[in-house]
DNA sequence: ATAATAGTGTCTTTCAGACAGTATAGT
DNA sequence: ACTATACTGTCTGAAAGACACTATTAT
């Protein structure tokens, strides 16, 4: 190895520059920038009662969409979100831009994936990071924060269906965002391409009415990755209020993978993952057998660990 | 809802403008914009020969990295990369940057991270968007493409241990880069951080020695991922040649995954996703049983889907 | 009694883990 | 014969799926 005469912080470049020389030097503003936003799939499991006094409320998913008031897209529904500034990092960015909107303090965020596409802002070219976030529907947000941005939940339906294509098969993706007053809808293609021995799933925008940018795309990733990390992980307890009864637990996880679950399978998988509140939920005119609370157990993995060294 | 006397693409917006008049005017440059760059973590698996004449040549994963000619870490080895041009998407500027520094063409690319905090690179706010490659070593590269940049492969080592903290507990990670010259190495630090319920996994540069930026980060996180993909998809065949020995298959996901796998158990598990090249390796006195090649079935999921609906 | 939800027990099927056993080459 | 890799068969136990059965309440 070479031996240094410079200790490290004043090894010069070629250019003869020690480190602070160069720093002092350097002119950020050399190359054109692209511009850099955070963008919030915000969702939300909420309960629509129903007619019949003793069936249970159904559950709907809903994702948080604010009105866009100037071009491109104006009038148009679009993911919350806004520009990164210089001095603050993604999820500062996120918690910021959620206040604007919503009065939501201390929620799950988790970063989705980013969007860079050259076009898919006709303004100039905008770099999205996306992020997923989960609120429990309980802690009821006060709508339209200091701007005034008009902003709702819309509820999210989601269906695919297989699709055959002369070049392989591909999976067609529809989205619908409910509301009283207005449906937008969007419907989206995903395909299997092969370049050589790779092949890759690309998701691309067929049509979009009411649903700003590609922003479709976002929510739609936002409830694939939702989808599957509701099985492996514990994020859907993020959804929940503080306490709850196992059917509304299933309920959320049901209206999530969009499919029903069997009772007692269900209640096997997420014993571990809760303890008994020692409470019965309390129910006006219920006509049926009262059912106990649960809380989430924030140690469900270090205690199940112990369990099984116990059995052991 | 109000009735519209304009197009959607006339309607103007509170100045006034229509799309295309406010578009005219759309200052990109009004805010201060940070940088935006892609970083690669290229992975393959290379053969290190053994002195036992009899037994099969040990797998190693290695990582591209490429040294630093200027400030800031000037010597120091960072992940190959570069800025995002205006004009082209990300994994056209990863090709690019790629085809610079090696020759590489058609390889496997899946978005990793985005990495922004304010400070991770001393000359101004930069944001990195990540990304995962995989290269068949077979396929050899040559390093050092048009620019005279010195980039080699280092083998990469990764050691977890769990250390016992005051706010609950955190997994230490050591990672090491090796090659013939040089060793460098990081260590880094999970830990399970709760904010109110929320509880969430952060991960921290403890030292770093030799290892430019957060990249020894980047690379922890990039293995992760790889790890977690490699028994949920098919994404380790990229790391192999044309044909090969499902010995060669189970070494390759051993040395990913840094644990040894029962031969019968593997077998069972990759069955369905190759099939026989009807032909036997060509060994040199190999001193035991000829083993069968193997080639990647793409089509592995239809097929598997179409065994199963016939066994019924 | 009825209709609704709440909750448990258990059979079956599937799949991962462990391991014993056989096959085939070169020295 | 020995030793190395190549490859198969099968036992076991854990987990997922399916479903029958019991419990409790208001009307």
């Amino acid at each position: 190895m070479m031996k240094l005469s410079y200790s490290k912080k004043e090894l010069p470049n070629s250019a003869g520059l020690t480190e602070a020389q160069f720093l002092k030097k350097y002119d950020a503003t050399a190359y054109e920038r692209p511009s850099v936003t955070v963008d919030m799939v915000v969702f939300c499991v909420v309960e629509e009662p129903v007619k019949n006094y003793r069936k249970l409320p159904v559950k709907k998913l809903r994702v948080l969409m604010v009105k866009r008031g100037d071009h491109p897209y104006i009038g148009q529904w679009a993911l919350p979100g806004g520009f990164v500034h210089l001095n603050e990092n993604f999820e500062e960015a996120v918690v910021r831009e959620l206040k604007e909107e919503t009065n939501v303090g201390n929620i799950y965020l988790d970063q989705l994936y980013t969007w860079g596409e050259v076009d898919r802002d006709p303004r100039t070219r905008v770099i999205t990071v996306s992020y997923l976030a989960l609120i429990d529907a309980s802690s009821q947000i006060i709508l339209g924060g200091s701007d005034a941005i008009e902003a709702k939940w819309f509820t999210v339906e989601m269906t695919e269906e297989k699709s055959v294509k002369p070049h392989g098969n591909a999976i067609r993706i529809a989205l619908k965002l409910i509301d009283d007053l207005e449906v937008l809808s969007s419907v989206m293609e995903k395909s299997n391409n092969v370049f050589g021995k790779i092949s890759k799933e690309l998701l691309t925008l067929v049509s979009s009415s009411g649903i700003a940018f590609d922003h479709a795309k976002i929510i739609q990733y936002g409830l694939e990755k939702l989808r599957e990390n509701a099985l492996r992980s514990d994020i859907v307890f993020n959804l929940m209020p503080e306490s709850f009864t196992l059917t509304e637990l299933q309920r959320v996880y049901e209206v999530i993978l969009g499919q029903p679950l069997l009772m007692a399978n269900f209640r096997r998988k997420v014993s571990h993952m809760v303890t008994l509140a020692d409470e019965v939920k309390p129910e006006k005119s219920a006509g049926h057998r009262p059912s106990q609370l649960y809380r989430f157990n924030p140690n469900w993995k270090r205690d199940k660990l112990e369990f099984e060294k116990a059995k052991n």
